[in-house]
DNA sequence: CTAATGCATTAGCAGCTACTAATGTACGGC
DNA sequence: GCCGTACATTAGTAGCTGCTAATGCATTAG
């Protein structure tokens, strides 16, 4: 049985679409500031912060503080959970492969 | 740009977790009933009935009438989107290499 | 036929959640 | 020192959501 508890904080985390946003600028920046992912967004700068609070609950960003700016960046393994469920219930990936981990380790031993 | 309708469907769908859970059961068994679903539950069977249509909103489920019994089972290409997603935000994924699903099909063209 | 089963649907509600606005805190520039 | 900036945090609230209980609707058993 896999462990329930990351897998319900990546889910419940990402299912909110600004936040998954949030995220997404996160990813495809290297790094970002909390002013700059307010600058293009909806939301107030407070919403971003309690946004980012819960994606860092989640292990899927991590922090950097700099003087008054604090940059995040995306934490690597904080999909991992993801991937794992997908792994085990993933239907039709399963029926290729019984564990897509093993396969990626095959690729980056 | 990713297309947001499913992913958005998805994600919502299976962050909550008796319903995810409704789900692993779909995937697990070939096909089950909603009685099945419902033992083994600690929610009504209605709000069974009410996760199963969410699911089958979502595309993740399909369901096979026969009688008064009606067959749930897993919709293969419904967490297509969820693959899509993070082949495109997977970050440590993305490192590795730049498209999952092209991956995918060199194995199972 | 009537009764019972399997499932879907509805109304109503308690609980959560994402938001704004305001405030707090800490750092840097002057 | 002071003010402005960058971010975090709080209180309060509107809206959503997952649940139960009840009911509806087919289908089968008797």
């Amino acid at each position: 049985m896999i462990e329930a508890a990351p897998i319900n904080a990546v889910m419940r985390t990402l299912a909110d679409p600004t936040r998954r946003a949030v995220f997404e600028r996160v990813v495809k920046s290297e790094e970002i500031t909390v002013l700059e992912l307010t600058r293009g967004s909806d939301v107030t700068q407070g919403a971003i912060s309690q946004h980012l609070k819960s994606l860092k609950q989640a292990g899927l960003v991590a922090e950097r503080r700099a003087g008054r700016n604090v940059f995040y960046r995306a934490e690597p393994k904080g999909l991992a959970p993801l991937v794992d469920w997908m792994s085990h219930y993933g239907v039709f990936w399963r029926r290729r492969f019984t564990n897509l981990r093993s396969l990626l380790k095959e690729i980056d031993p």
